[in-house]
DNA sequence: ATTATAATTAACCATCCGGTTAAACCATTC
DNA sequence: GAATGGTTTAACCGGATGGTTAATTATAAT
């Protein structure tokens, strides 16, 4: 998040605000210390944006708004069901080892009631913007009625999918605190969760 | 949460600081308010909590001190694993539906880092209060030692029915909006959510 | 009754912080 | 080069807020 010379006013203080929330939310973070951060003015900050609600309002809309593009990137190639949802886990948990504050920023919405969150997606939805998995949706669906796999509720597969991935970012100071005796690996951690996500959405626990 | 007349000051103060605080985050709680609240003096709060931190601190060592108290109150009775995995999945929705606040304000927690929260984990599981679910994790090594169920890494699934068990609650505002259109009846929700996990968590997509 | 201690109150304080303002600066256009 | 309009700055403001204090009342011990 280099917040470069090159960037006008606005799009350093966005980009700095975006930080700042991302760390302290929005109650915790100061105009001050954006303006001082973003090396700005802080009657900039008001300037462009009016006040600190309607520059969350703005900092949310543009983390969304990314998270919805990136979503939408991860194109479900031509292969079979099984490599598909790999792919689609891989992809998913990638995103957000990618884009740590994303969930951060989310989640701290959403538990403080979720009304601007709420607002956004209301938006992002209105404006076309397709919303978070059409393609593995229809993959799904798709997948079922050739009989590949079983008939399942779709929408609550992929509630299902998302849950099992993200907690592994919620979960983890917690993680961190239990296991803290043996000295845990990031990396091999998030590939062994990939593993075993995707066999148990496959397998599931009862032998075939 | 009944502030009575007959909870000590210091209860009340320790009740109603909950409450906000789950509503609006630590920095978005105001002492005063808290005091008129729990109708009580302001210093009051100084007086037996010393300051705002340590009284947020506080109320986080109370709720996750409940959090383990009911998660070992979910008793494994001595049935087939399927309905264990079916209790355990029942009694975990059942739980975070009626105490809402909790996973709202160790989410924001988490969001905002997670070291108050990970202190308390340390702390309680220091003085051997049996962290989360070691009765669910023994039951799962069991049925898979009986070859009742696949070979699986069980820390990684309890992680998985973690997940799938707690977006529900996490996603509810989006997916509320993106469901805007049908009318959604929460407790059907519900029931068509624990239905799908366990079926889910038992049989996979996949044919057998 | 007296003393010591814990609980409670009202008033106070210093600082912080979101937001404003008026003036200056800069670029462009005529 | 004056006028125009967008951009930037330093200084300022008032209310909110975490925290303190000194004085008062309730409680219990001797």
């Amino acid at each position: 998040m280099e917040t470069d010379e090159l960037m006008s006013t606005r799009e350093k203080i966005l980009a700095t605000a975006q930080q700042i929330f991302i760390e302290k939310g929005k109650d915790g973070a100061r105009m001050q210390e954006i303006a001082d951060l973003a090396e700005v003015n802080k009657a900039m900050l008001f300037y462009y944006f009016s006040n600190k609600d309607l520059l969350y309002l703005e900092v949310l809309r543009s983390v969304v708004r990314r998270l919805f593009e990136k979503v939408n990137e991860v194109v479900i190639s031509e292969q079979t069901p099984r490599k598909k949802l790999e792919q689609y886990v891989e992809a998913y948990i990638n995103f957000l080892i990618e884009n740590e504050g994303l969930p951060r920023i989310m989640l701290r919405e959403i538990a403080s009631g979720g009304e601007v969150i709420g607002k956004i997606f209301r938006e992002a939805i209105a404006e076309g913007t397709n919303p978070i998995s059409e393609n593995i949706l229809a993959m799904l669906e798709d997948s079922m009625r050739k009989g590949e796999f079983r008939q399942v509720d779709p929408v609550q597969t992929i509630v299902s999918i998302t849950g099992m991935c993200l907690i592994s970012f919620i979960a983890s100071p917690i993680i961190r605190e239990i296991f803290a005796h043996q000295a845990i690996d990031q990396g091999k951690f998030m590939q062994q969760r990939k593993d075993s996500i995707v066999d148990l959405l496959e397998n599931g626990l009862i032998h075939s």
